[in-house]
DNA sequence: TAAAAAAATTAACGCGCGTAAAAAATAAAT
DNA sequence: ATTTATTTTTTACGCGCGTTAATTTTTTTA
């Protein structure tokens, strides 16, 4: 940056204004300076800015596991608002693990951010270091609330958008077991497992959980050795199945097929399948997945949006903001 | 670090030695330190450390999309590599954007990195930009090679690969037809292509292309809508179609299910389907897809192995080293 | 055109660490 | 108990930038 300005003929601090925030310099010299960037490709060093400035203008976003669809589709649509606001998303994923998410903190705070995004693993996650980290940095959760914890929470109302396919299963059919993990991995399962049942008790239907073994978020895998038990066994008291995540129907589905089971709301269908979150893929099972959407967009706007109030206002809320958007029903073949 | 010396009664500099390589102290001041680390817990920060190394312990991985799972694997499979061999992987993906990969090595460079794992585009790279990287970092490129650049490659042997399915294809049914896209993104494809081609003229059979409109990285629905002109059209010259990737082929499978084709090799199938990859997807399929496996360990092992000895050794090799392996054909439901 | 306001420059310090050289302390070898 | 080799400490500087305060220059306002 020295050279920089010895060749530009501009003074270091003015140069360092000038990369903090363009318009904060006058026209005129902001056009020096630009003519002179073209000259020669000098860029400041993100690391060392992150070491000097008090607060940076990173934001960081971190999501439970990177490798499912589902979590890197939201965490695209994250990082997009946050650019769009003119922040800089810094992105990480848990790989599932508290301790991964323990350590993404532990990086987050050494780059300074102005605020994090935080979809927390939930059940595992370890709340006292998070606590802590909390305390220290502004944090908007999403995805999954850890109660106490935050700024704020966005994310999808698991009441309704489970009440509105339960409705609909019940409607148009033998009302729904539901299927899931025993020790589910996926913060937002407990939710679900209780909007289930509070769903069909409202319709005055006896609600039945089918739980099946498994650890990790290997939840295709989870759901298709599952389904292999529960439909050789034929102890099922319905014909349709709703699934806690779109994943464990993924796995669901293929083990239906391979079983011979014939999938859909038709005649000669043996099973209907359902799902919850309108993952990537959903659209491509055989029959495509019937399930219900989460707001990507309505999410990450929300919560960006928040954050974005509080790191501009530069004071946190007294009170926690929570929002909860609805799920909207994506009919297709499967149920 | 100040402060923790002050209260640890240890020097500075020697600190900062045990942080670089704790073996590199007497075991009686390691012992002192680590006891004073329980009490308080200090970490350095790492992006202080990295300004100041003139190498760091750091190695750049990066893929072209993130979002999707294989690339998603192949990445978990090399962190784990990297960590396992005492370096801190630094992994970022490029949504596919040119632009993106030349600003994550942008990046990479202010991390100063012993090395860096890369999985180039291909196509659209800006070969240019990373040639000048290249020249600066030691790079070893994988899954696909950029011919004269970086020390070493690491990744499938297509023309043996794609060999093997349709060498099977011919054997149990109607030579295959090869689906892919008109203007790939992916960067095997055209040596996919053209493996097929020689494959099918080794045996005898003239060779078919459909190449499908498409641009981006959303593949299964490009093989859905392509499959649904193709299959509707009913100008398939073969039942058999051998899909340049797995993602394609989920795409497809849809269409075909939807259409209302029999998928699969038995009576009353009227069609046979085969991807290529083993996608952590394709089991998953309805049927089963029948592919080609990619030895992700054995490519991840032999570019890891590759980088850690440049570094060790501490130069680089005259001539580049390139290593391809043997796809194993995983045979399923589809075909 | 002089006075007031805004912007840029100079000079100097700080961030959290690496690193080099010389001096001092400790351990190993004779 | 010496000598020698190995570690550690002291001292000091550097990395690439942010930031502040005092000063000078430029622009705006009256």
């Amino acid at each position: 940056m020295d050279e920089f300005a010895a060749m530009s003929g501009i003074s270091r601090p003015t140069l360092s204004k000038y990369f903090n925030d363009p318009t904060s310099v006058r026209s005129s010299t902001r056009q020096r300076i630009e003519s002179a960037l073209a000259d020669v490709d000098y860029r400041p060093n993100m690391y060392a800015i992150n070491q000097n400035r008090r607060m940076t203008n990173n934001i960081g976003i971190v999501v439970p596991y990177l490798a499912d669809p589902f979590f890197a589709e939201i965490a695209r649509v994250m990082e997009q608002h946050v650019i769009d606001a003119g922040f800089r998303p810094v992105l990480l994923g848990s790989h599932g693990l508290p301790s991964q998410e323990i350590e993404n903190l532990d990086n987050l705070r050494l780059v300074k951010p102005a605020g994090v995004l935080l979809a927390p693993l939930g059940r595992t996650s370890e709340l006292d270091r998070i606590a802590d980290f909390c305390a220290d940095v502004p944090t908007v959760f999403f995805d999954a609330n850890i109660e106490p914890l935050g700024e704020a929470f966005s994310g999808s109302d698991n009441m309704q958008s489970i009440g509105l396919i339960v409705d609909y299963l019940c409607r148009t059919g033998e009302p729904p077991v539901f299927f899931e993990m025993k020790t589910p991995s996926n913060p937002n399962a407990y939710k679900r497992r209780n909007a289930y049942v509070a769903a069909m008790e409202r319709l005055g239907q006896e609600p039945h959980l089918v739980q099946v073994e498994g650890e990790g978020w290997d939840f295709e895998n989870i759901g298709f050795t599952g389904a292999q038990a529960v439909l050789s066994s034929r102890g099922l008291p319905s014909n349709t199945l709703l699934c806690s995540n779109d994943r464990l129907a993924i796995g669901l589905l293929a083990a239906a097929y391979q079983l011979g089971f014939r999938v859909g709301q038709g005649e000669g269908c043996a099973l209907r399948v359902a799902g919850h979150d309108d993952h990537p893929f959903s659209r491509y099972t055989c029959p495509a997945l019937t399930t219900v959407s989460q707001d990507y967009s309505a999410i990450a706007t929300r919560a960006a949006e928040v954050l974005f109030g509080i790191i501009e206002s530069g004071h946190r809320p007294d009170q926690k903001l929570e929002s909860h958007f609805e799920g909207r029903l994506i009919m297709r073949g499967s149920a």
